[in-house]
DNA sequence: TTGACAAATGAGTAATGATTCACATATAAT
DNA sequence: ATTATATGTGAATCATTACTCATTTGTCAA
């Protein structure tokens, strides 16, 4: 039975190319931490606070403040991008403040935010 | 009553920096959208997706075949990328032909495997 | 026109995830 | 030590969503 019988029913398939894009692909570990990546800035609240962070430091409840929202979820929100290494922190007695550790992320913003405005 | 009392029982605020940054945040549409970009760009099959169309444009056939699984899926989230006008597509017979709609993708997928191989 | 096939789509399901609430931890001040 | 305050976190809830299955649409070939 040919390979590809369990995954497709069509004719169409364009053999050459199917083999040679699959063999270029990257492995699926990378594409897992890639979604991951990108599943973390694909969310309004975390956006929000990646964006506030790329221009000052903050504590928690700055950060709650500047969103209008309660302290809880920044912090559920924080724990996330801290856990996904893309925000780290800074204690300062009781306060914490939390800082962008990548510029990565700065740059994928700023393109995202091409991204958007050059779609109108 | 203070502004700040109903979002934060804080004393920490710091006023000047939550000042500064609230006022330099762009609008919450933009944020949503921004968002929704990456949003899009967070989900592993998707990442896929993208990454296999940045070689070649391929038919949904096609596609389903490079990522082993089934057109339905392919093709829901095909469709789901040409809704947020990532993806374009071109119509060839029977066959549909998709690929990259725009150059921010691509970018911004490159900076996203920076970052995840720069994070080891 | 009829049958075959590529792709799109609606409904249903199961999993994921953002927020709230209540409580726990950690540090500072008294 | 005790209290107040800044932050962290577990459980519950509600919404979102990726995939499957069944069906539909659109196009080609006979």
């Amino acid at each position: 039975m040919a390979r590809n019988e369990f995954i497709c029913d069509c004719n169409a398939i364009h053999q050459e190319i199917v083999d040679k894009t699959a063999k270029n692909m990257i492995d699926e570990d990378m594409f897992n931490r890639l979604a991951e990546f990108f599943k973390i800035l694909g969310d309004t609240t975390r956006a929000k606070i990646l964006f506030a962070l790329d221009q000052n430091e903050m504590c928690v409840c700055d950060i709650a403040n500047v969103l209008r929202m309660s302290k809880s979820s920044i912090s559920h929100q924080l724990g996330t991008l801290r856990r996904s290494g893309i925000v780290k922190c800074r204690k300062s007695g009781k306060e914490v403040f939390y800082m962008l550790d990548d510029d990565h992320v700065k740059k994928v913003i700023e393109i995202g935010i091409e991204h958007i405005e050059h779609k109108k």
